[in-house]
DNA sequence: ATCAAATATGCAACTAAGTTGCAAATGTTA
DNA sequence: TAACATTTGCAACTTAGTTGCATATTTGAT
């Protein structure tokens, strides 16, 4: 799992034609790992090595542009940041924020209907749905 | 008009139990007038009186509390804040920003489906819906 | 009108997310 | 291995938002 994990972020990285550095392995590890948006503090602290913050943000940065990683939602003033390979072009799946206890989650497979792509002269290419409530752990 | 949007926000303030004051007054006339999200900085470059930014925080944060104004979404780390009043409590109008000129707009007259208010075990119990594109001027 | 209690305000100082410039280190290709 | 492109770490900076505290304003009771 481990091997086959190390080969597909060193495929992910060629076709993207981004440098195969250490660095950016490993962050794209810990992104892989946590299944949800972290900020750049939590990848930080995931790590073992430590990394400059300058060096997370333009890691993050390169992966942003090259599509493999996007900023779900700005949580608490820090951008959080997760891995896009279970989004579409057009949507994201939805993402849960408990008010109980503040954690995050992925509603991978809550589907949400896209809006229309036209309404009123805007044309929609995106959508973002945030919900909000109790997560399974704070409704008991 | 202006005689109406006094006597309306006097009465806002009074049903909220907020003091009546010139600042609370003129921060909420200039979130009238704005007809979508602002944030602090907008705010205070609206007005013609000087404010110290910690006085519209802590303004804003008053309104909030009394429900009349809210957090629509965060934009480049600064929040965007407005009136609630185009709002149901399960859910907001949609939000939309312009990938090209970056500009925000409520679209308030396109109705979202509310996701299940149960899901695996999480309690939804209000949804945020963000759209991206192109606005009208940026469409042709 | 006057006063006391509750609340709002301004200022200075602070915290923390994210950015920028630049020199040194590392990855790629030939 | 050499040349070149990209990445990294460091220091310094910018800016949204917060906190503590002394002063000013609002309100309701007298
Ligand atoms: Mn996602
Ligand atoms: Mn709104
Ligand atoms: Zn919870
Ligand atoms: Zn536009």
């Amino acid at each position: 799992m481990n091997e086959n994990l190390d080969t597909h972020i060193y495929k992910m990285l060629t076709e993207a034609g981004l440098y195969h550095t250490e660095n950016r392995v490993l962050i794209l590890k810990i992104l892989f790992n946590a299944r949800k948006p972290i900020s750049q503090e939590a990848i930080s602290s995931k790590s073992v090595k430590h990394f400059d913050k300058v060096t997370i943000y333009r890691t993050l940065e390169s992966l942003i542009k090259a599509g493999i990683v996007h900023k779900a939602f700005i949580n608490k003033r820090a951008s959080h940041y997760e891995l896009a390979h279970r989004c579409t072009t057009k949507q994201c799946h939805p993402h849960f924020t408990c008010t109980k206890c503040g954690s995050t989650h992925c509603l991978v497979d809550l589907s949400m209907p896209m809006a229309a792509a036209n309404h009123k002269g805007f044309t929609i290419t995106h959508q973002q749905v945030h919900l909000e409530g109790l997560c399974p752990a704070c409704s008991q």
